[in-house]
DNA sequence: AGATTTTTGATTTACGTACCTCAAAAATTG
DNA sequence: CAATTTTTGAGGTACGTAAATCAAAAATCT
């Protein structure tokens, strides 16, 4: 059987109060107590029993998430993953709220973020707009006591415990990659399509293809990156004038939202076969990829992201680091044969 | 606060003991009764608490882990898994036993199904090879009692009771569609190097590579598959050659192990540009990625696959059915720029 | 109706940890 | 050395469920 506080306090000598005292952190216990405990502790392999101590405890940890409102697929899968994670909530011992703020609205983040109370939250994960007054809302929020999480998109500048997310760099390269195979040595232009400059996971996957199309794919040119504002029908009408413009695209990197419009795009014109790379399974993108529209979509798996940063929340209110290494989320690649 | 078995007595107008008989299925109460309790489950929203339930029960899972020994690199990160698995036991009341076989040896495998006392186990997840003799032996097992899952190689004709593993017909498939757009329209000859067609998962893979190059990219050709028991040594002559014979492959597609066989090979020739795609991340594969020797790889993370076994294999042990969907394992793509 | 079986209630103990109180012992201080 | 502070011990309760016992009640049968 696995040893217990009791076969600690034995094994050390010392009572179960005083075993109880160093496993806690509790005051009042000499080093030298300390130490006896430790070693013990080391001697048989004790290992906190997690059941009984959340038990125990009794503890739960209210949290808080905030993600913008809107039709775009991928924030809507997320809430999802949001609710499923409050549907175990009884089981993780959290209770988790929800809050909707309208897209690319840094005044309604910093807004919500003010108004949290410290006492009645332990932690906040936070799909963010990389805008200095969120920053600074949530540096304040911190002060306060209450960590933040950021999901999906970083805010580089804040003092947010962790972001909860792909790295968006190597997200970018990896369209690179992709694309630049597809093209097989052809030469030609690429037209990169994005949401918002001011979502800092667009920059970065706008960088990251674009370093890696210039120094390992040197035939072909990127055209772009046009803005769209995540809009479907923008990204319609650009994608639409720009092949009509420019004959020499031969692929395309959608690094933002808006995919039904560049569906719709591409469903018009069927004279050229051109290489097309998009970001997250939605339905859409799933269509898309199984009619041979896309050939690629990179994805991120929004119910990891939740639970990781649920993980990660309720281990800073326990005073914890959660390992990173643990907690990053991965980039997916999906063709039409290895869809989840 | 959540509702506990005194809150659902309570509610359903009976005593602790019979919803506690409800809830744990023991015999002696009428349906009339079972109802009432269940209403009363549904309307306050009752969840068990599994850290209280796991206390009391104070149950251990005793599992079995059979896999292949030698240097087979995914082979040893498996075991290593499982290894880690072990660690976690005490949380997760486990207690984990690893066997290693010599690889392709059915009767070692028999040998040691066959020596299982049911009264000491409840579960055994096994790399099988896919013979008659082992899905005989896997049939005694479960009839014994003691339920089976199979890990990365499945053995469709047997009772095993779940597959912990990739649907390898959808690898092949996917390894087709990268290789086929890697090719970028070009046409020429794609070399399949296998290990052994004994195993299911080789021959899965083999089938779906060759179904979508058929069917997708007519301008590619099949050569092979060549056999080569995984041998690296063997891997490396028959890929050195295949290229020195025919000129026309343009790619290779190793869908078994002895990754460092076809590393060796391709770094000897300067002169053709191939797409290459292999499988499983390891050491060797994720060098090879780096230096641009391969394009793609295709891998299974058995850290799932191990951990889903254990899910499975506990709950059987419960008489619970777990849900196949939570459990997919997922094929993975790595390029150079999005490796873990 | 009485006998028998089935179903239900009341109560208890146990699991391993957290957290509390109060008293006793030990160490430190003046 | 006494007075003070720090450290330790002893013991208890609580968390929510599992599992058991024994008696009481209800249903079913003859």
């Amino acid at each position: 059987m696995r040893p217990t506080v009791h076969d600690i306090a034995a094994e050390a000598g010392v009572s179960l109060a005083t075993v109880d005292r160093v496993l806690n952190a509790r005051p009042g216990v000499r080093q030298q107590t300390v130490d006896k405990v430790a070693a013990a502790v080391e001697r048989l392999g004790y290992v906190r029993d997690v059941s009984a101590a959340n038990l125990a405890k009794g503890r739960v940890y209210p949290l808080m998430f905030v993600i913008p409102e809107g039709p775009n697929s991928f924030m809507r899968g997320l809430e999802a993953e949001i609710r499923a994670a409050k549907q175990r909530s009884p089981a993780e011992r959290t209770s988790i709220r929800i809050e909707t703020v309208p897209p690319f609205d840094a005044k309604a983040i910093v807004r919500i973020l003010d108004a949290v109370d410290p006492a009645e939250l332990n932690g906040v994960a936070l799909v963010a707009t990389d805008t200095a007054e969120v920053s600074a809302a949530v540096d304040r929020l911190t002060d306060k006591g209450v960590h933040v999480a950021t999901l999906v998109s970083d805010l580089p500048g804040s003092r947010r415990i962790h972001y909860c997310g792909i790295d968006n760099l190597a997200a970018g390269r990896t369209a690179g990659g992709l694309i630049g195979r597809f093209c097989g040595g052809r030469t030609g232009k690429v037209l990169v399509v994005a949401g918002s400059m001011k979502l800092s996971d667009h920059m970065d996957r706008a960088s990251g293809f674009a370093a890696v199309l210039t120094s390992e794919f040197p035939g072909l040119d990127i055209v772009g990156p046009v803005e769209t504002n995540d809009d479907a029908d923008k990204v319609m009408k650009s994608v639409a004038a720009a092949l009509q413009a420019d004959p020499e695209i031969i692929a395309i990197y959608n690094l933002g939202a808006g995919t039904r419009g560049l569906i719709e795009a591409l469903t018009g014109l069927e004279l050229r076969k051109l290489a097309v790379v998009a970001h997250e399974v939605t339905e859409h993108s799933r269509q898309a990829l199984a009619d041979g529209l896309f050939d690629a979509v990179i994805n991120q798996d929004c119910g990891h992201e939740v639970r990781s940063a649920i993980r990660v929340l309720k281990a800073r209110a326990d005073g914890l680091i959660p390992l990173s290494a643990q907690e990053r989320i991965r980039i997916d690649i999906f063709l039409k044969d290895n869809l989840p």
